[in-house]
Order: C-alpha cells, then sequence, then structure tokens
DNA sequence: ATTTCATTGTAAACGCTGTGTAAAGTAACG
DNA sequence: CGTTACTTTACACAGCGTTTACAATGAAAT
C-alpha cells in the first residue's frame, strides 16, 4: 500500500512536475493549487507527508502550517521557499515543519528528502517505502550507496564529484533507458534552472572517464538527438529475460 | 472503453491529420476549427485530453486554456505552437499546460505524447523493469523498446541510427499493414516537412540490410505504386505452441 | 516477346548538426 | 587567498540525413 501525499502548489509548472515524479516513486499524490482549499483537504483526509509552497493564494502557507499543528495535525511538512530566505525557513520550522527545500532544487533531492522523513517520522519501515531514493542501487559490478554519497565499482571505491554523483544516479534508477539532457536537468539541477546546454554533457564526459575502469560492465551510452543511457553488463553470460 | 479527445486546430489538414491518427490509435476524437466553438465544447462534454493549437480564430489557446483553467476544468492539455516561440511555450505551461509540441512534428511524437500525458494523468506508475516494459514491442524474433532506443532480432541487439529506429518503429506498431511513403513522412519526419520523396526509400534500404540477419522471420515488404509494410513471420523453431 | 516508361533499390558524396573534451572562466568554500 | 567544484566556451570530429545518380525491376503497351 503506497504512501498518500499532499502536494499545496499553485504553480503549475512546479506542481505537475511534482506530482509527476512522486507519483512516478510510487506514493500517492493529491495536489492543491490553493492555500484554503489545501488547508481543508489536510485537514479532512489523512495524509503521509505535505510538501507546502509558503508563497500561496488564499492562505499562505505559514498560516496552513500553524492551524493544521494547532488542530493537532502532526502530518510531517515539507515546505518549499525562495532561495534567500533564511527567516522563512526558521519560521516554518518553529511552526513544525519537518523538513525545507528552497527553490530551485533538483527533483532527485525532493525524492530523498521525502523519503527521508517518511522514514524518520515513521521508524524504519522499508517496506512500505517504493523504491527508496536512498537506498543503495546495485547493478552488476556498480554499487551506489546515496545516503554515503559512496559508489564502487568492481568493489573498489571511485571519488566522484557532488553533481557527477548525481548525474549518475540518476542515471542508474532507469537502467538501460535514455534520459534526455532535459530529463537530468530537472532531476539534478532543479526544474527551473536556466543553464547552458553543454553542462550535462561535459559531466557525463568526466563521469566516462572515472567509469571506464570497468568499460565492459559499466559505461554510458549517447543516443544521438536524444539522450544518454546507463549500460550494466552482468557477468558474461547471454540474455536470460525473465 | 476508448478515451475522448478534443482537437482544437483550425488549419483543415493538419486537424483532419491528428483526427485521422488519433482515431487509428483508438482515441473517440472531436474536432473543431474555431476557438470559441472548442471551447464551450470543451465546457459542455467531459474529455481525457485536448490537443490545442495556440494561433486559432475566434479566440486563442491562451484564452481558451486559461478560461478552462479559471472554471476548474482541469482536463489535461497539449499545446501545439510554432518552433520559434519559447515565450509561447512557457505561458502556455504557467497557465496549466501538460505538455507542448512544436511544429512541425512527427505523428509518432504526438501519439507518444498523448499517451504518456493520459498515463501520467491516471496515475499508473511506470516501471523502470529491466527486460519487460508494458511499452515494449514485440513482433516474433523483433523485439523493440522504444524508451531504450533498443532493437533486439532473435535475441541480439542491432544498431539503428535514429530515422532507421522510427522508420521501423513506426512500421512496426501496424505490422502487415501499408503504409505509405506520406504516412512514414509525416509519422517520422513531420506533417509540413518538405523534402525528397526518395528519403523515405533510402531508410527503408539501409534498414533491410540490418533486419536481413533474420530475413525468414522479419522483412519489410514493398508494395509498388502505395508504399511499405512490415512482414512477421511467427511459428518456426521456437516456444510458439500455436 | 520486346519495347518503353514508371517505380524502386542502393551506393556514394556532401554538408550539417550533435557530441566529446580540453581549457578558460566563474562561483563557492574554507 | 588558495582550493575545489562547476559552468561556459571553443574547436575538432564523427555520425547522420539528404540528395543525387544510376542500376534494377516491374508493368503496360505494342
Amino acid at each position: 500500500m503506497s504512501q498518500r501525499l499532499l502536494v499545496i502548489e499553485d504553480e503549475p509548472t512546479l506542481a505537475r512536475l511534482l506530482s509527476y515524479n512522486l507519483t512516478q516513486e510510487g506514493y500517492e499524490v493529491t495536489t492543491s493549487d490553493h492555500g484554503t482549499t489545501g488547508f481543508e483537504r489536510a485537514v479532512q483526509e489523512p495524509f503521509d507527508l505535505i510538501v507546502l509552497d509558503l508563497m500561496l493564494p488564499g492562505m499562505n502557507g505559514f498560516d496552513i502550517l500553524g492551524k493544521l499543528r494547532g488542530k493537532g495535525i502532526a502530518t510531517p511538512v515539507i515546505i518549499l521557499t525562495a532561495k534567500n530566505a533564511e527567516e522563512e525557513v526558521v519560521q516554518g520550522l518553529k511552526l513544525g515543519a519537518d523538513d525545507y527545500i528552497t527553490k530551485p532544487f533538483g527533483v532527485s533531492e525532493l525524492l530523498a528528502r521525502v523519503a527521508t522523513v517518511l522514514r524518520r517520522v515513521s521508524g524504519v519501515k522499508e517496506e512500505a517505502a517504493p523504491q527508496t531514493s536512498d537506498s543503495a542501487i546495485r547493478l552488476g559490478k556498480l554499487e551506489i550507496f546515496p545516503e554515503k554519497y559512496e559508489v564502487l565499482l568492481g568493489g573498489t571505491s571511485i571519488s566522484l564529484r557532488p553533481k557527477e554523483f548525481e548525474v549518475l544516479l540518476y542515471l542508474a534508477r532507469k537502467p538501460g533507458v535514455v534520459l534526455t539532457r532535459d530529463d537530468l536537468m530537472n532531476a539534478v539541477w532543479g526544474f527551473d534552472y536556466i543553464g547552458g546546454q553543454r553542462t550535462v554533457d561535459v559531466h557525463v564526459s568526466s563521469l566516462r572517464k572515472k567509469l571506464e575502469l570497468e568499460p565492459e560492465s559499466v559505461h554510458i551510452d549517447s543516443i544521438r538527438g536524444v539522450g544518454y543511457k546507463l549500460v550494466i553488463n552482468k557477468g558474461s553470460a547471454h540474455h536470460q529475460p525473465q
């Protein structure tokens, strides 16, 4: 049984992005684009976690959070806030938020926070969590430990810089599947990041150099005109569909 | 139970093309060639998705989209826009569009987007399964994995270039059915692409060379004066009980 | 049959676009 | 300040798509 999330976010683009990615993760997502109605839903239905934008029409995020806690509703809350709003964060946490993310943020960062908060709150409950974002990923000779920021290739640790790590992590979560530069941008750099088109390429390039210790078993393929995919070669065996 | 689509598009050629192909896909398609009437239909009847051209007589796409969302109608919308109109896209997405396509676009691209949006909205979870994926096409010894950009022929991977891949994919979506060069042009190159008449032929030719590893089970037939069709021969040498 | 014309097959050439990557430039961090 | 990480820029190159030209095939007409 999947966990239920409520996303209170008015900007459609962001709301959709969040809804999409959280759903992909296996959560059951409800969205609300208005403060008042969002608050009402949060009161009426039981959610496992609420993602709450602080800037909202109708009723702002602080009010919602305050009133919820006032009513004794302890549903975990992650607040979304603008970059340079340290006070907002502090106030939000004082009102009982469980975590916060500043915009712009990467999708993978959000997923990690959501998973972390859920785990923290419900005790360790691995089975209930979907593809827990931060459990280890093992693909042939490649092992990724998100919570440790560590990658093993054939048993030996390789040191990746943060952005390289995240790119690899996102690729590794859908092995074999082509991800566009846009996908990777959204996941690693944030949904509204506006940057050069080649940034992803450069990171993939340096990632390749560090992965080529095991070129047979792990490598990143380019699909011209589309994007990149992580290719895993387990053992020397043939294809064994199952 | 098929899904209901509304296409709001004034250019007759394009409207017909969209209507035809979407109907072929199994959708129930309604078209409207005017902004005002299109909007009214969208308000009155429940649709699963709306394909909306932004340039329309009567009432432009932005107005329609804005008013729909204003009325609380959350039907998913894919907007059609000209190539060099980045702002239009941004504005459209802000108004609550779910996706966009820039003209010219290939029919297959549109079909893919429609399917994606519908799936996303209906909350079906997409799994990154290693070998099995619901979007995979299996025809005898031919297996196509669109999201991996990979084609297996008798279990071994064959490398196709992007255009070859798309041509094969489109042929494979209607195995045994003759598709005209025009069909393929529309699907792969875009509905208003203006190019030489022989381009399709050349791609089919090179595709044949790569497919002839299994000439018995998979090949492309020419129908003189008409077009091409993909022929699949199931049966021999494999576990086909009947 | 033989000729004639239209259609299709395909190799080769050309130009363009996307990609790899080094290196310079910029920001963050201590 | 010095170091590290990240981004942008620039340039070279490889791959791809399209066109072209000519060969091969098939159909229709005589």
